[in-house]
DNA sequence: GATCATTACATTTTT
DNA sequence: TGTAATGATC
């Protein structure tokens, strides 16, 4: 076998070759990062003699997760056994399952995903009573979710509840992690905490998994949260062989809960780590590399790095102004048929970045309407439209009993006859019995002041689920759920309508069919419960492969961690990318910024940044102005195609202003030169506090000022 | 109880 | 813009 440590750069050799103790790689954008933790693994097993079986390797997503293994796959001989590769959340999933029982939940826990939740806290809220209005659910689910990213559980979350708020959501925390364990369901937050619990209150799993997962190999760590954090901590306590890979400056995921102290405070935690730079980029020019850095110098608490790359040089970044959305889409084709033609690119060469998926509509009218091909990421996600999510709840209902939402969701769907009246019936019932709503509804004949009829129509739905329950037993996967789409008279009801939209829900049917076929076909034993896991914990990027006859487009987010020769991002205005600009978060201020750079350094050759002077939001018009963050890449970088007149001022006092800072130097119309000292808030709101020779302080709000810029 | 029509409402990113 | 919640009518 060739010597892997041929293939590394030093620093990349260095994290490679120190296998024991704690090690954080801070690896800049392009760095070759999986790169290293491929090869790492790949060291261990071949050239340190540890068993495969011993390492565990976790990322974020599971398109990276199978990215990885069959890298580590391609560097070792043939028929080495794979050592583990998932994500952190399936990983807990499959502990959960061989454990739970121990703590109240059965292995055929369901997984309730942001749907699921959100439907649950509503119903708890309206047998609550509490005002919907004052109390929006979508708050409440957050708030319980930011408690279980940190651990907090609802008794402890009760206890220090300070004010109306937050008594208000502890009271329905409780009641829902109540609900959680009747139903037999385990959220995604609740998948890392309860495995924290079961580690923390069961020492000898703990001890078995220490054992077991000798060396730790983390991808992406600045977006773990804190209980994630204690869960690799707990997990690498015994051997320290923990190995750490992030980038403070992508940090992205702050609004779920991802705390970058946990990448910047490793030396912290383990004294003894061993910190490896890796600041070499294998992928960008210096034109883009130095417009990045620019960008992100800009923000505090960095641990810093000075990313350096051999293709010197390299196209300036060029700035394209619009009219309007349209406009934006239409000079977005215009510069791919250009770019085309001049410099022989594919389709496949191109990224469309955004922020938020809304944008991708105009796109996608103007990609059609000239017949380029390109695919979207993400989006309207198969697995949530609404014909979809019923045949998965119908497969919920039949592999858990217990899972009440999803059993309320179906009960009624298509209509056979369970109304509103019934089912409240029913549910009292259940609760008068304190028995699951499942069991209430198989003994419906006790259930009093209920119709026949109503009666029938709900012991026909037992049947029908019963039954299919028997099958489940005895058929494939695939048959199964044919069998539920026809049984349940879904089918039939699309038919009967025959309207496009049905037809088209159908074919997504189809679709699902096709994906239940593949799993049977990737999997040994495919159960019912099985499939329902993946399916759950599937990621919008997971589907995504690249392809070099189509454009891709995608919101940032999901951008990281690929690279594209061509990448464009889009809607550059304040209000969108920075999508808030409060003056009183710097931090999400930043992690905007970050995202900005996460989208800039994933260009190999070329970066096209667009704005729009309007753009429709959901009514109206709204007139936009440029991103303040246009203002931090140095002029000189940009290649401006803006045009010049009818833009009351052009482009200089529509966005320069936004990169002035401490130390800048401006020229005002009635002052003359200045030095500003001190900016506040950003973009519209930015308000100067400015040093003019022979005047006081002034301030100034740059929106409104005329001004001009001497230096940055 | 089902169906259709109207109105309200929300938009950031997602494991 | 599109969907979810609500209300009126059969």
């Amino acid at each position: 076998m060739k010597n892997l440590l041929d293939d590394l750069n030093p620093a990349q050799r260095e994290a490679v070759e120190h296998t024991e103790g704690p090690l954080l790689i801070l690896a800049g954008a392009g760095s070759g990062k999986t790169r290293v933790l491929t090869y790492r693994v790949a060291y261990l097993i071949a050239h340190k003699g540890v068993s495969p079986m011993n390492i565990l390797a976790v990322t974020f997503t599971n398109k990276a997760a199978k990215e990885m293994g069959e890298r580590i796959n391609q560097l070792l001989p043939q028929r080495t056994a794979s050592p583990w590769v998932a994500t952190i959340h399936s990983t807990c999933a499959k502990i959960l399952r061989r454990h739970i029982d121990l703590m109240g939940f059965t292995p055929r826990f369901t997984i309730y995903d942001e749907d699921d939740q959100l439907s649950l806290i509503k119903r708890l809220m309206e047998e609550l009573e509490l005002p919907k209005l004052r109390f929006p659910p979508a708050l409440v689910r957050a708030k319980i979710e930011w408690a279980k990213n940190n651990l907090i559980g609802d008794e402890e979350y009760g206890r220090d509840s300070r004010d109306y708020l937050e008594r208000v959501v502890a009271e329905v925390y409780e009641h829902y992690q109540q609900r959680l364990r009747s139903y037999d369901a385990l959220d995604f937050s609740d998948l890392i905490m309860k495995t924290v619990e079961l580690f923390s209150a069961f020492p000898h799993i703990l001890g078995h998994y220490q054992q077991r997962f000798r060396y730790i190999l983390v991808d992406e760590y600045q977006d773990t949260n804190y209980a994630q954090y204690r869960w690799l901590n707990l997990l690498a306590s015994a051997h320290h062989n923990l190995c750490v890979v992030g980038d403070d400056d992508q940090s992205i995921y702050g609004w779920r809960g991802a705390d970058v102290r946990n990448i910047l405070d490793f030396e912290k935690d383990y004294p003894k780590a061993k910190v490896v730079k890796l600041e070499r980029n294998y992928r960008s020019t210096q034109m883009i590399l130095q417009a990045a850095g620019s960008v992100v110098k800009n923000n505090f608490g960095r641990k810093g790095k000075q990313l350096w790359t051999e293709r010197e040089g390299g196209e300036k970044i060029i700035l394209i102004g619009c009219g309007d959305e349209r406009e934006e889409a239409a000079s977005i084709l215009q510069v791919i048929e250009d770019l085309m033609r001049r410099e022989r690119r594919r389709y496949g060469d191109f990224a469309i970045l955004y922020r938020t998926n809304a944008q991708s509509r105009i796109l996608e009218e103007e990609f059609k309407r000239e017949a380029i091909p390109y695919t979207i990421v993400g989006g309207l996600r198969f697995y949530e439209r609404r014909e979809v999510k019923d045949i998965l709840a119908y497969l919920r209902v039949i592999a858990n009993p217990l899972d009440e939402t999803s059993l309320l969701r179906v009960i009624n769907v298509p209509p056979r006859g369970i109304g509103e009246g019934t089912r409240a019936k029913i549910v009292r019932y259940a609760q008068e019995q304190s028995i699951p709503l499942f069991e209430a509804m198989q003994r419906v004949a006790e259930v009093e002041g209920l119709q026949t009829s109503y009666r029938r129509a709900v012991e026909g739905f037992v049947r029908l689920i019963t039954q299919l329950q028997v099958e489940s037993r005895n058929i494939s996967l695939p048959k199964l759920v044919e069998m539920t789409i026809a049984r349940t008279g879904y089918r039939s009801l699309l038919e009967a309508q025959g309207t496009l939209e049905a037809q088209g829900r159908m074919e997504n049917l189809g679709e699902l069919l096709n994906s239940v076929r593949d799993f049977a076909e990737r999997n040994p034993q495919p159960s019912l419960q099985a499939y329902l896991e993946e399916v759950s914990l599937l990621t919008e990027i997971d589907g995504w492969e690249g392809t070099s006859q189509a454009v891709t487009l995608m919101t940032l987010h999901n951008a990281k961690g690929l690279e594209f020769p061509v990448v464009f991002i889009c809607g550059l205005e304040e209000g969108l990318f920075p999508v808030t600009h409060s003056l009183d978060s710097l931090e999400k201020l930043e992690e905007e910024r970050r995202l900005f750079y996460v989208g800039l350094t994933r260009a190999k050759d070329r970066v096209i940044l667009t704005y729009a002077k309007r753009r429709r939001k959901f009514e109206g018009n709204y007139r936009s102005i440029p991103s303040c963050f246009l203002g931090e890449i140095p002029p000189e970088l940009l290649e401006k195609r803006v045009p010049d007149s009818g833009w009351g001022g052009g482009w200089k006092s529509e966005f320069t202003p936004f990169g002035l800072k401490k130390g800048s130097v401006i020229r005002h119309s009635s002052w003359g030169e200045g030095v500003v000292m001190k900016s506040e808030g950003s973009g519209e709101n930015l308000k100067l506090t400015v040093m003019f020779p022979g005047h006081s302080l002034k301030k100034i709000l740059a929106k409104y000022a005329d001004l001009e810029i001497i230096s940055y």
